[in-house]
DNA sequence: ATGAAAGCGCTAACAT
DNA sequence: ATGTTAGCGCTTTCAT
């Protein structure tokens, strides 16, 4: 335990007003001092007490503002859960959480009414899963000009400076079901990605992801055959029964949604090649257990709520700005007997 | 944010002190008064700001006392890296933390003298790998008595009234891994258990998860034989190149010391089989990353650090027991490309 | 440019 | 049995 404000005080003969000024450079005062108080700072070892300090700002309410769909997706409310055991753990140091459910997939113009409301209430942060469109970025380009800062959430954003992106890193959750993938095959295997749209960047990085390990690995041994399923369970299904009349698929990576009519099809087919899915629902979860899926890449949606919010309160709290804005979350390999 | 502990002294028309006293059980109050202000708090949600519970009881420095051995495996190194960044982070709350290393194997004795020094301190708790023996027992049973709680850490101990037990579910990780043996074999696959001894429990128990997932998905299809090294590299070694001589092997589970020795004379021997190793050292990542081994059992040292602090902070800071006192961290699956 | 003093929500020693 | 008061380490307003 360091030395308090007031020890250092008395030990530069100063006030501890003039110490706070010195340290949090709140100016009027003179330099020469301030830099005195400084280098006694740094002599001695001082360090704030940051429970002291929340305690005695506790006024100032700070705000953290979130803005993300409930409903879309259970991925989403296990986000959801993780940040509000974080905001409730952060009550006590004056931080306040105000956090917008959105109900159903929402337009542009929608998020953007959204983030102007959540606005009004100048947020010291906002967290947040972007739309990725032109008019949302600028939004939020402002947001921080006026003082905002932004953190995304599960969906990134490149070309803003963002206080963090939170989320996975696609193109290794790729890797990882494809390293899964030919640990679990032999011979000439024939693989099935199965993703939404490879317009959607997600998606398209799972895939270059799986399809880099398969071509490293197996080199020309292997096939990869691409569906795009538009996130539908039906064109799934319909485009699966498909494929497997035509050709014999060793295994399936669903790397997206649309996952319970890609099996359905596959179940009706009768074979069973080798499974690796996608985050954790109850069907997925189901299918585990009954051996259908033999491994799910897990995304880990209440770590993702959770970290958010502590680099917003990091930030809050101690000024700190995490070193590298881009903060991945571990991703986890899950099997029957992980649950 | 609810209502603070004056408001709620204003509503009752006492004093904070009183209202203190009714929360806190401190006596020394008449118990009509307690209750009708244990009934007021309920009714408008008080709930106590603990940040400015700390910053009162500062003086009143809480300790934690930790008692681990460091050198004997790099396993521990990170168990500690992740009671220090907690416990960094609870100095402002007041706790301080006592870190005794012991830098070899240490014996009952030396290991009662350790938990004697640190006692006397008086810690509110002690986190300790404990040696599984009646005298350690005793001695824990007695800190307990005399108001130190205490935390077992990577080792558990049944018969002791824990605040808890943290670390792994050792039948857990031997289902995982025989779970993963079955999704990377196929026909009738032969497999070699390499532990350090049946007498060990965590060994012991690793093996029977392994085995029992191995019956109830393969039945006899499959066959198992277990090797017991004493934990020793050359031990492993000379037992492997034995079975590899007579038996023809399709995957070796390391269950946990020796694994070196062990590849060393899978890789003497000529053979690829597939290999599950246990924890992450610098030498199984190596052997992971040359795909040698094939996935690693992972039990999160950091976390099972950083928990055993939370537990230990909750406890000291708001009184709060764990429901359950075991407290199991997730056991991970690494992949080459988990790395 | 610097200091004095009040206050954040709680605990604890000291009255009454 | 209950109240008063002085802190805990910091920020902030108001004097000087």
């Amino acid at each position: 335990m360091g030395i308090t404000m007031q020890q250092l005080a008395d030990i530069a003969r100063v006030s501890r007003a003039t110490v706070d000024r010195a340290l949090n450079n709140r100016g009027r005062i003179d330099e020469e001092t301030a830099k005195r108080i400084r280098e006694l700072a740094d002599k001695f070892g001082y360090t704030p007490n940051i429970v002291a300090k929340s305690l005695a700002t506790r006024n100032r309410q700070s705000l953290v503002s979130v803005i993300i769909n409930t409903k879309q997706n259970i991925f989403f409310s296990d986000v959801i859960r993780g940040i509000e055991t974080t905001a409730r753990e952060m009550e006590s140091f004056g931080i306040r959480t105000d956090i917008t459910h959105t109900s159903t997939d929402f337009s542009v113009a929608d998020q953007l009414h959204l983030i102007d409301a959540a606005l009004e209430a100048k947020p010291n942060v906002l967290i947040i899963t972007p739309i990725y469109e032109p008019p949302i970025i600028e939004k939020l380009r402002m947001a921080k000009e006026s003082g905002t800062e932004v953190i995304a959430i599960s969906a990134d954003i490149t070309d803003l400076d963002l206080l963090s992106y939170v989320g996975s890193d696609h193109l290794k959750a790729g890797r990882i079901a494809g390293n899964m993938a030919t640990l679990t095959s032999s011979g000439h295997p024939h693989f099935a990605v199965v993703i939404g749209s490879r317009k959607m960047l997600g998606h398209k990085l799972r895939l270059e992801g799986f399809e880099s390990v398969i071509r490293e690995t197996l080199g020309n041994d292997a096939r990869i055959s691409v569906i795009e399923n538009e996130d539908d369970n039906f064109i799934s299904y319909d485009k699966i029964s498909e494929l497997l009349c035509n050709e014999d698929i060793d295994m399936f990576f669903f790397g997206a949604a649309g996952t319970e009519g890609g099996i359905k099809a596959i179940e009706r087919h009768g074979r069973h090649p080798r499974i690796i899915a996608f985050d954790l629902t109850e069907f997925t979860k189901a299918k585990l257990k009954d051996r259908t899926i033999d491994a799910i890449i897990y995304q880990n949606p209440y770590t993702q709520g959770r970290r958010a919010m502590q680099i917003a309160n990091d930030y809050i709290l101690k000024g700190i700005r995490p070193g590298n804005p881009r903060h991945y979350v571990d991703l986890h390999l899950l099997l029957r007997e992980s649950l």
